[in-house]
DNA sequence: TATATTACTGAAATCGATTTCTAATAGTAG
DNA sequence: CTACTATTAGAAATCGATTTCAGTAATATA
C-alpha cells in the first residue's frame, strides 16, 4: 500500500552507480558524465524519486523557505500582497511559510521564534513590528528580515512601504485645491508607522495651505471602531466637508455609515478619500478616491531585497518607499477647473 | 558578527552532559532526571538554543508542515478561510506552507510535486482539483489530502464543503415562496463542484415548485465575466425578477452593474441572492441575502480530518458537507406573510 | 609516446537532531 | 544485605541528502 519514500540510495542501486552520483545529478552545478546522467534520471523516473529538500537543507543550510508573518488578512490589501509575494517567491524557487500573528497568539516574538525553528532563509513581516531583542536574534543567525508596509527605527531591518508621507500630502493638497474647508481625519492604530506617516504628511500639507484638521477620530484599523468614529464625527454640530480615512478598508465602513445610517450624500455633502486602492475601491458602490499602494512594485522590491540578502550575503538593510498616484474617483468632489 | 547556529552539541558541552541528554530534554515523552533537565535548560537559555526542526524531521519523518494549495485569494472567502486554517493548525503545532496555483504556474500537478518535496505531513487543496495520477502519488507516500470547498470523485481524497446542493435548494425555495416568477442564474466555472452542486440543488427545487431557470449566464468565478453576464441578462427583452449568483463575490459585481449601469433597483426591480456570506455581504452598500458557508466549522473539520489522518494513521477518506443557513438581508424581496 | 590536465567517480564525512542499545545508578522489596 | 526492577546516561546508529577527498579514466599538450 505505502510505497514509502524513495531515497537516492535505491535510485543508485537501480542505476548501478554510487549514491554520490545520484546526488550530483540532482545538484545543479555538480559534474557528472552524460551516461551517468541518463542512467540516473531514468532510474529516478522509474521509481518516482525526487530529492528530499529537508535533507538537502540540513547540509546546505538553505531551506528555500521564507517565513511570512501577517496580521490583518481582513484588510484586502494583504491577500493581494500575499498572492503577489507568494507568486514572486515561487518563481525564484522559494516558498512561503505562513504565520498568523493574530490577537489569539498575542506575542509576535513567539511567532518569530517558531519561524526560526524552521530554519527559514528569510522573514517578511507584513504590517507587524518586531522587538529589538528579536531583531538581533535574526541578525545573529543571519536571517534577513524585511518589513512589508511598515517601518520601524531598528537599523538592522529592511523595510518596503509606499511613500506614506507623500501620499498624505497629496491627499491634503487635493482636498485643499478643491475648496474643502473643514477637513476631518480618521486615524488607524497609533503604533503603526503607516498611520503616523500618513497623518504627518497630511497635516503638514494642510498647514502649508493654512488649514488644520477640523475633526479627528481613531478607528484603529478596525471596522467597528471606524464606524463608531464616523458616527461621532458626522453627528457633531458642525460636520466636516471632507474626510481622509487612513485606509480604504475603513473608508468603506465609514461611507456605509454616512450614507445608510446618517443619510449623507457622497461627495455632495462630504468628500471621502482613502488610502491603498484595494480592488474594491473601484467597485461602483464605493468608487473611492484613494492613493494607490503599488502592491506589485512593493512586492518586487521586497523579494529582490530578500533574495539579494540571502544569495549574495548582502547584509546592508535597505529602506524603500514607493510613490503611488492619487486615483480620482467619484467619492470626492472635484472643481471644474481643477488640474486645468 | 554571526553567532552562527547553536547546536545541541554545544549545549551538551556547556551543561556537561551528553548530546543525547540534550535531545531528550527537548523531546516530549523522553525521560531525563530533574537535574539534567535543569542543567540543559539553563545552558540552552544561555546560548539561545532551540532544536532544529528540519533535523528532527529528518529522523522522525514528521515535519509539522501542511501544504496549502490555493487559487482564488481575490474571492474574500479564502483569506478568511486561510486565516482560520492557519490559526487552527498553529494551535496544533502545525504550520502552513503556501502554494499559489495561479494562472501563472498553470499546472497544479507541478505545484503538488513541489509540495511533496518539502515532505509535508498533509495537503489542503482549497478550491483546486487534483489529477488522479497525483492523488495516487500522495496516497503512495502516505500524505493525506483534504479538498477544501471542492469535491471530486476520487475516493482517496477527503473533502470538506458546505452543503452546496442543499444551499441551492434553500435559495430556490426562498425565491419561489416570495413570489418570484422569472428566476435567473449566473453560474461559476463549470468544472467546479461548488458550481455544479449549487446549480443542481437550485434547479431541482425550482422544478418542485413548477419553475425553470428563466435566464442563465456564465461568470466563471471572474468579476469581469460576471459583469458581462449581468449586462446580457438584464438588457434582454424581458428581464428576471430575481437572480441567484453562484457566489457573493460575483454577486457584488452583478449588483453594481444592475444599479449603476442599468439603473435597476434592488430588490424592487430584481432580487439578488448570493452564496458564501463573506464579510462584505453585510456591508450596507450590498446587504446581500446569501447562504452562509460556515468557514469556522469547515476549517475545524478540515483540520481534524487532517490531524487524525496524520497522527492516528487513520487512512479512511471522509467527506463532509456542512449545512449553512440562508441569511436574509435587504437584497431580496420578502413578502409580508413570509415565514409567519 | 610520455606527461600534464581535466572530468568523473565512489567512499566516507557531514549536517543536527532522534532513537536504540547497553550499562550504570537509584530505589524498592524481601 | 541481596536481588530485582525502574530510571537515567552516554555511545553509536540513523534519517537522506551534499560535499570533500583521493584516486581513476579520458583528453589535451608537448
Amino acid at each position: 500500500m505505502l510505497n514509502k519514500k524513495v531515497t537516492s540510495l535505491e535510485v543508485a542501486k537501480l542505476a548501478g552507480v554510487s549514491q554520490s552520483a545520484v546526488s550530483r545529478v540532482f545538484t545543479p552545478g555538480a559534474s557528472s558524465s552524460k551516461k551517468t546522467n541518463e542512467l540516473v534520471r531514468k532510474a529516478a523516473l522509474d521509481l518516482g524519486y525526487r530529492p528530499n529538500i529537508l535533507a538537502r537543507s540540513l547540509i546546505t543550510g538553505k531551506t528555500k523557505i521564507i517565513g511570512l508573518v501577517v496580521a490583518y488578512l481582513d484588510n484586502y490589501f494583504y491577500p493581494e500582497a500575499l498572492e503577489l509575494l507568494s507568486g514572486a517567491l515561487q518563481k525564484n524557487g522559494y516558498h512561503v511559510l505562513i504565520f498568523m500573528a493574530t490577537n489569539t497568539s498575542g506575542n509576535i516574538d513567539n511567532v518569530v521564534e517558531e519561524i526560526l525553528d524552521y530554519q527559514v532563509d528569510g522573514i517578511i513581516a507584513a504590517s507587524v513590528g518586531m522587538s529589538t531583542n528579536l531583531a538581533s536574534r535574526c541578525s545573529d543567525v543571519g536571517v534577513p528580515v524585511v518589513l512589508f508596509n511598515r517601518t520601524q527605527d531598528d537599523k538592522r531591518l529592511s523595510a518596503v512601504t509606499s511613500d506614506n508621507e507623500l501620499g498624505g500630502q497629496k491627499i491634503a493638497q487635493f482636498l485643499c485645491d478643491n475648496d474643502h474647508k473643514r477637513i476631518g481625519y480618521i486615524a488607524g492604530w497609533e503604533g503603526a508607522s503607516t498611520q503616523r506617516d500618513r497623518e504627518k504628511g497630511f497635516t503638514d500639507e494642510l498647514k502649508k495651505n493654512g488649514q488644520n484638521i477640523f475633526a479627528r477620530e481613531v478607528g484603529n484599523f478596525n471596522l467597528d471602531e471606524a464606524r463608531q468614529a464616523a458616527r461621532k464625527m458626522f453627528t457633531a454640530n458642525q460636520i466636516p466637508d471632507a474626510v481622509f480615512v487612513v485606509n480604504d478598508h475603513m473608508a468603506f465602513a465609514v461611507m456605509d455609515v454616512m450614507r445608510y445610517e446618517l443619510g449623507l450624500k457622497i461627495p455632495e455633502d462630504v468628500s471621502v478619500v482613502g488610502y491603498d486602492d484595494v480592488p474594491i475601491a473601484k467597485w461602483l458602490a464605493y468608487s473611492l478616491t484613494t492613493v494607490r499602494q503599488r502592491a506589485n512594485r512593493m512586492v518586487d522590491e521586497t523579494v529582490s531585497i530578500l533574495i539579494d540578502s540571502i544569495e549574495n550575503n548582502s547584509t546592508k538593510p535597505r529602506r524603500i518607499a514607493i510613490d503611488g498616484p492619487l486615483i480620482l474617483r467619484g467619492s470626492a468632489k472635484i472643481l471644474d477647473n481643477y488640474g486645468v
